[in-house]
RNA sequence: GGGCAGUUGGCGGAGUGGUCAAUCGCAACAGACUGUAAAUCUGUCGGGCAACGCCCUACGGAGGUUCGAAUCCUUCACUGCCCA
């Protein structure tokens, strides 16, 4: 029969009035928690494709350093939003933000549920919330900016920035140079406050409906995971990805290259310490990134927590989160309002 | 068996009578985040609290000197080096 232990399996494809509330199902979570395997589970039942939410994983050619799953592991699911750049190509939150939009369209054409699986906790956010209106970065004005910087010291822009745009100034340290520069450079490009165009958007956009279920683990689960996977990534090539990639003439100051791993091993290759020191700090880098996502994402309202167990298995993870996404579709085929009710886990 | 050196908070390591709950480094914990976000930045870090101040326990154990000790003395334990 098709029904097991009194639970009805959902169709996978998604009937014309849940298209129209524009469904989507977002896995969170710290890295090296297990999302992508569990994605792969949930894509497999519903009939659908894997979104990537992940700032890193956009860069062909880096792979391993940035945990790509690897084709065996997709198991035959189409794995989107991944390779979409060079390493030395811009990309941002508002290029995610247009990619993925047409990725879902494309899935909403097919009745199909979108499915988002990512750590890339902004690129979530803006994605289900929108971004404010201002321009993007102007390399030259951006380099420019940077270059004022470095010659006269972040405190004199930070103090311009106190002088045309006390809001945003006040919501930042002055030693937070990135984002000075980005609020000094929203200013001289539209003449504007990056707190006014902040102010109206207020991540008010609500273009989907959408079911967040974040991932958890123990903390020492997580960290020991963490340093299995670091091993793991070193044992199968890493450090020769990493080489590669700069002989390819991909610069150590280009973005790409300052995520987690190629800058340890970069540093690494270019003998500013040893292999042991690039391993702890591959791994301690790592361990803090994971506490950041943590961060951001138990900040971020409505996730459905679930946490794994040790020796939980994939199957058994991904069958729990089924079933809160079977709820949510029925929630949308009700025409009931999905309110979110509390998390089964806090984080 | 003898001599010398040492034992400090999660770790390393300063401090040698009061201004020490103890410089600093590491690790950890917590937070911020609107087109670089695996980035960038901040705070906490013996314990407790009605918490910009108060209380408690603390610098190997015990005892002592002193108004007052992590700092001086005695002794015990342990560790390292050297001589047997």
């Amino acid at each position: 029969m098709g029904v097991t232990d009194g639970c009805v399996l959902s169709m996978p494809l998604l009937t014309e009035k849940q298209v129209g509330l524009k469904p989507v199902v977002v896995l969170v979570g710290p890295t090296a928690v297990g999302k992508s395997r569990v994605a792969v589970e949930i894509a497999k039942r519903f009939d659908t494709e894997v979104l990537a939410a992940d700032s890193r994983q956009v860069y062909r050619g880096m792979d391993i350093g940035t945990d790509k799953p690897p084709v065996e592991d997709r198991q035959g699911i189409p794995h989107r939003l991944l390779d979409l750049v060079e390493p030395n190509q811009p990309f941002n939150a508002g290029l995610y933000c247009r990619h993925a939009g047409e990725a879902i369209g494309r899935l909403y054409g097919e009745h199909r549920l979108p499915l988002i699986v990512g750590g890339t906790g902004l690129y979530v956010r803006t994605l289900l919330r929108g971004l404010c209106t201002a321009p993007p970065a102007d390399p030259n004005v951006r380099a420019r900016l940077r270059q004022e910087a470095r010659d006269e010291g972040i405190d004199r822009l930070y103090a311009r920035l106190a002088q045309a745009d006390p809001s945003s100034a006040s919501k930042l340290h002055h030693r937070d140079t990135s984002k000075v520069i980005r609020a000094l450079e929203v200013y001289e490009l539209t003449g504007r406050t990056m707190a006014s165009f902040q102010d109206e958007h207020g991540f008010g956009g609500r273009p989907y409906r959408a079911l967040l279920i974040g991932l958890l683990r123990d903390r020492d689960a997580l960290y020991r995971r963490i340093e299995e996977r670091i091993d793991r990534q070193l044992a199968s090539g890493f450090v020769e990805e990493t080489q590669r990639l700069l002989d390819l003439g991909y610069e150590r100051d280009c973005s790409a290259m300052k995520g987690l791993g190629y800058r340890q091993v970069a540093a690494y290759l270019s003998g500013e310490y040893d292999r042991d020191e690039m391993v702890r700090r591959f791994k301690r880098d790592t361990r803090r990134f994971a506490k950041r996502q943590l961060t951001w994402f138990r900040r971020e309202p409505d996730i459905r927590w679930l946490t794994i167990d040790e020796g939980e298995s994939i199957a058994r993870t991904a069958e729990r989160a089924m079933e809160l996404i079977d709820r949510f579709l029925a929630s949308l085929e009700d025409g009931a309002v999905a309110a979110g009710s509390p998390s089964d886990d806090a984080p």
